[in-house]
DNA sequence: CGGTATCCGAACGGATACTG
DNA sequence: CAGTATCCGTTCGGATACCG
């Protein structure tokens, strides 16, 4: 303990930014269901049918966090049956922008790292030999 | 089977860009090792203190991921103790430039968020009285 | 020093059944 | 229709031990 030397870890790191956007982000459906409300308001079930393989648990648990982030505002209806939707609140249109960004990122760079991959691939079946 | 009406889920959302992206930058590390990375090349040692809170192998998993995907270079060096430095790649630094996008909306929307949050629990809380 | 291999608990996430 | 609750396999990820 006292004999440790105390070389500090980047302390900023773990309560920076970046920690706080992965919490956001970093969930697999986040992305696709903010994308889906992109270009306006959605019936739940409008939005269950336009992710594929997405489950009802996932579903409602990723529209839940977008809820409580205030990235989505959500909408019931008392009628017989019950409806629901959903849209994008104005803080959920800003970080929008910036997803955009990395959807643009990839459209124009992915075929690289694809490339990256396969040449990684085949020198480590090389050297495995 | 024959009987399903044909409603297409939006197919586009499965094989679209953000599908991509998202198993780059979903991993917990990999953004922070990439900021680590941001300021020049390192030594893995160096990028362990740095970041606290990874294991080992998380950070070698990572550093991997990074390389093979084209991000991050590696060199080994032949020494004894043998000794490894990783650097960005020129691919590695342009999506390191839609990352800090993202950190820059943290900074600026995060306190809405948490506001947000804060809101939420609170609603919740009362209702399940 | 910079890994790799193994073990194991924790968390993620799908399938199913039930409710208002 | 839009959930909630439960079960349960799969994956994630830390701790430990060992190798070059």
């Amino acid at each position: 303990m006292a004999g440790k030397t105390d070389i500090a870890p980047d302390v900023s790191i773990n309560a920076c930014a970046y920690r706080r956007v992965l919490e956001i982000i970093s969930s697999k459906w986040i992305v696709l269901v903010m994308h889906v409300l992109e270009d306006g308001c959605k019936w739940y079930g409008e939005i269950a049918r336009r992710i594929e393989g997405v489950s009802q648990k996932m579903l409602t648990q990723t529209l839940r966090q977008l809820e409580r982030d205030g990235l989505v505002s959500r909408r019931g209806h008392p009628t017989i049956p019950p409806a629901v939707d959903y849209a994008l609140t104005p803080l959920g249109e800003s970080l929008m922008e910036v997803v955009r960004g990395f959807r643009d990122w990839t459209r124009v760079y992915y075929p690289q790292v694809e490339r990256a991959r396969e040449e990684y691939d085949r020198r480590m079946e090389a050297g495995a030999l």
